[in-house]
DNA sequence: GGCGATTGATGCCGAACCGGCATCGGTGTA
DNA sequence: TACACCGATGCCGGTTCGGCATCAATCGCC
């Protein structure tokens, strides 16, 4: 296919102007030029798509279903470098976003949906998994960006708290643990607990175990559960209790309450992770937007009391790199 | 838009098969060629499409975007290329055909039908119009082919004559003139007459001028219709009779009968008539058409007497010139 | 761990292509 | 009939483009 696009306007603007030299006045080549690249398309073609008398230049049949498609050939092909451009800019395109249950249950929710609002051509993929399986599909390419627990092993990936969350105690309403205001770390440790398995919850049991290093001993294991809901309903079911983000606020379980720890200033760190060298343009604009979004907090809390009138919003469209 | 559909071959052939080195090889040019040909794009574009690692090379998300977009541009420049050469073949497109009551009440329906059928992707465009009207529209472009009554004068326009019919006497079914089993010309004479209008039907009237000329007078003109249903109510309505060409046969109209003219041997010659200068690729396929059609007569008797088996059928696609 | 093989990038050169200038033949118009 | 305008063609110069040779980097193999 001998034919170019420089020929397909060349040729339309001919059979548009139904003249060669206007055509090539508009096209500010010399008019010869413009008599050799269309008769050369012709014989590339094999047959006439101008009739020529000396004084009047008109579309043949075979010409006028030419222009017409040729109009769409370059229509596609605008359509193609821009949609290439706006991908290359990170205006377009699709961000994987792994999340674990702590970031749908705290503030993921409303980054997602301002970015979503602000950037309606990138398509976001989520997928839940926990730290560790998270860091397997970033590796593997998978995922564009993680919200895991903080915080990750030193490395090539790139790193951004994006919140943190203070711990509270988890335990059945009628429970004589949460009857008060708030509780203490070594009541709370003397208590059987409700975990999350260590499939998927690997991150944050170490974390706790971190926590409650300073207790006598690690509390005694009750009862596991895959996910936030299952964990709940076997807190709710008087099994044990446990120890959640406060992020809980934004979950309600029937049967559940919660208080703060007292003597515990610790926080739970998320994270938000991604690989610098592999990251993608869309990719790239979402962490800007996350991280202009996290700002939001700047001392990490996220709950309505620290911000009030924090309600989801547009972000800013281009954020610092 | 420097970037060339030959640059998007050299740039689909890269990313398919992630390697320059093969690339080339399936491109039939040398290695460097295709690279300084995609640095450029990349140039062009101003932005990277392809990431590559001396040993590997994946496209970037734009790359993957734009590889996508360019397989449409180059689909869509096949389908021009191919459309204008099934137009420019006479295999696609569309005619233009003039045609009057004559023809329609004829065999033109048989040959339109047969060459839909054997040219489904020619679009064809029927107007009816009296001779002397067919004849402008096809000066003025706005018909490819007419059938009007001949012979048309001699000129650059070129002619077939499609068939001929004889003559009938049409009257009212209870007038005396069609009692017999035949009439003579001197019989019709006697009586007052229903023609078509000046307008429309001036070579039809001219013909019959011509037909009673060994006849004492021209018959007295009773009354006036613009089209055929109208001069056979009115026939039927007893104001006169009439003279129509044998294709009479195809048409049924309660309270009208029709009866050979003994003495007349003269014949209605319907002509095809194009211009051969201006005439389009889809017009000539259809003149072929036609012609070789028309063949199936040899005497130009098309009524079914004459050829009782002549049920309408396929064409051959290819007509001699 | 070193060596060969392979891959993509780059320098250089020749040929092909392509566009501009001058000019020609033909047609419509004053 | 002369002029103006149009598209085609001959000729020439500059740019481009592809091939060859070569280089740096990486992978696989022993």
């Amino acid at each position: 296919m001998p034919i170019e696009l420089k020929d397909l306007s060349a040729f339309l603007a001919v059979a548009e102007e139904r003249s060669f030299a206007r055509a090539a006045r508009r096209l500010n080549v010399a008019q010869p030029a413009l008599s050799r690249r269309i008769a050369r398309m012709e014989t590339d073609l094999g047959f006439p798509l101008l009739a020529r008398t000396t004084r009047r230049v008109a579309p043949t049949p075979a010409g006028a279903v030419f222009r017409d498609r040729a109009r769409g050939v370059l229509e596609e092909m605008r359509r193609a470098v821009d949609a290439a451009e706006r991908t290359a800019e990170g205006q377009a395109g699709e961000v994987r976003i792994g999340y674990n249950d702590f970031a749908i249950g705290g503030p993921l929710p409303d980054v997602i949906q301002a970015f979503r609002l602000a950037h309606p051509a990138i398509w976001t993929g989520l997928d839940r998994a926990g730290t560790e399986e998270q860091l397997r599909r970033l590796a593997a390419g998978r995922l564009d960006v993680c919200f895991l627990i903080g915080p990750v092993a030193p490395g090539p990936l790139a790193r951004h708290t994006v919140w943190r969350d203070r711990f509270c105690a988890v335990a059945a309403e009628n429970d004589p643990l949460v009857a008060g205001p708030d509780v203490t770390l070594a009541a709370l440790a003397r208590r059987a607990h409700v975990l999350g398995d260590r499939r998927g919850w690997g991150a944050y049991r170490d974390r706790l175990r971190r926590l409650y290093a300073r207790a006598e001993r690690f509390p005694p294991i009750a009862a596991e559960g895959p996910d936030t809901s299952v964990v709940l309903g076997l807190v709710a079911s008087g099994l044990g209790v446990t120890v959640y983000p406060a992020c809980i606020e934004n979950i309600f379980r029937r049967g559940v309450a919660f208080r703060p720890i007292r003597d515990v200033d610790a926080t739970l760190d998320t994270q938000m992770v991604w690989d610098p060298d592999r990251i993608g343009p869309a990719a790239r604009t979402f962490v800007e937007a996350a991280v202009a979004f996290s700002a939001r907090w700047p001392d990490g809390r996220h709950d309505r009391a620290a911000a009030p009138n924090a309600a989801p919003g547009a972000l800013p469209a281009e954020a610092a790199s």
